[in-house]
DNA sequence: GCCGCGTAATTAATCATACAAATACAAACG
DNA sequence: CGTTTGTATTTGTATGATTAATTACGCGGC
């Protein structure tokens, strides 16, 4: 995604750990090793170390007691939505199953996104929108990125309700995107049909008729929903 | 909420240092204090400073480089959905706004957990609706607490969905109940009106109809938001 | 005066070590 | 047999020293 790097030490430790935990690479609860064990393990000092599992208890992943030790927390404390965690999950254990709930998420967000932006927007969030679907013609000739184009588009929605909340849930949206072009090559390239299905959901908003925007919405991501349950159909894991 | 009261002293200072961010404590961006000014400030050794900032870092509310010093990051990036931040910015900067901006989230989630449980839900999940509206009851004859009986309710249908997502979403929904309550008297007590509408959602389900599920809890929740306009007509801010 | 370049100063990052606190477990005691 | 007390283990906290990254500054060249 779009992150400063972060050369850090303990950043790559928290890496490193993070997707360590979300690919269930320590067995048993009790069989997370020591603090002084990771240190050995990954060469870094205590301090490291040990910032490193702050960082991933802030998250929920970790938990850590005196005398008990360290260890992987059930997966209901996990922070699901944290940008980190979700990049974790998606880039370490991608899996149909883990689609279809993003995309089931996004079927509550995205068309109240947009109902909310047919009321609310701004003519400056309105252009952002506009934006997206000028990048996503350019990329239909070859001249941008169709998956950024797309995202931008959908994220522009979310920043066009004026709520902190929806705009919070940028990264999901984008995970979901990035996550469906990585198991089908279906999604790839940019189809006239897609265009027109994402003008609608702009014309309404811009119109200022929130139910129609809100089931332009629909349409599309019903769409990507469809695909997901025949793959599944195909290779039901 | 009902979190382990974890009793360490850097815990002690995340608090403390969270609040204090949401709360905008720290002026303008380079007036954020030093390490060693933090250390002094708190009483603590940079250790327990540093692991709380990191904590902090991770949930999106500093920053921090060599040469440059540590920051709160802008409002943007804070992760909003992260409980602990959540939890801060309702117990420290109370505002219709924010409510507002909350319910217009559970606008979008909660109808659409309602739908999907009407399709997904098992006998054990919809016990648990059930529970919900039976505390309700309770507390109606003052046998059970109406908050958490309303929480109970709420949450037990986002699980209903058997979406991680969805069920993350828990935290949400709980500060945003919570935060109604704080803000207005005319919330508390249980109506027997309340019991009817979501008992209305619980048969909905049960009876396999996303439709009206759906229907049912936009009703519940577009009451919430009407009270809040009312509210924000007579003290806007 | 202006521009590039190295150098110094500042701040967080890392390391190493020591000691404190919490708690599970077992042994001792009634 | 239950209770208490001790002890070992693991994380928590403290401190000092060192390293690395980044910016600001001054120096020299033009």
């Amino acid at each position: 995604m779009r992150k400063p790097p972060q050369s850090n030490v303990t950043h790559a430790i928290v890496e490193q750990l993070g997707h360590a935990v979300v690919a269930r690479s320590f067995g048993t609860k009790d069989s997370f090793p020591i603090e002084a064990e990771l240190c050995k393990q990954f060469g870094v000092s205590r301090t490291v170390l040990r910032e490193a599992v702050k960082m991933l208890t802030a998250k929920g992943l970790l938990r850590a007691r005196p005398r008990q030790g360290t260890w992987v927390q059930e997966e209901n404390h996990w922070n699901l939505l944290d940008p980190d965690v979700l990049r974790w999950l998606m880039e370490r254990k991608f899996s149909l199953q883990l689609l279809a709930e993003f995309t089931e998420i996004r079927l509550a967000i995205e068309p109240m996104a947009a109902m909310i932006a047919a009321t609310k927007a701004t003519p400056a969030s309105i252009a952002q929108i506009r934006n997206g679907i000028h990048r996503m013609k350019m990329a239909e000739q070859g001249d941008d990125d169709p998956l950024e184009s797309d995202i931008a588009f959908h994220v522009a929605i979310l920043h066009a309700t004026g709520n902190r909340f929806y705009s919070q849930l940028e990264d999901v949206v984008d995970a979901a995107l990035r996550i469906s072009i990585a198991f089908t090559n279906r999604y790839k390239g940019v189809a006239l049909a897609d265009i027109k299905a994402h003008t609608k959901v702009l014309d309404h908003i811009e119109a200022g008729q929130p139910k129609r925007a809100h089931a332009a919405m629909t349409a599309i991501i019903e769409e990507v929903m469809e695909l997901i349950g025949q793959a599944r159909k195909k290779s039901p894991q």
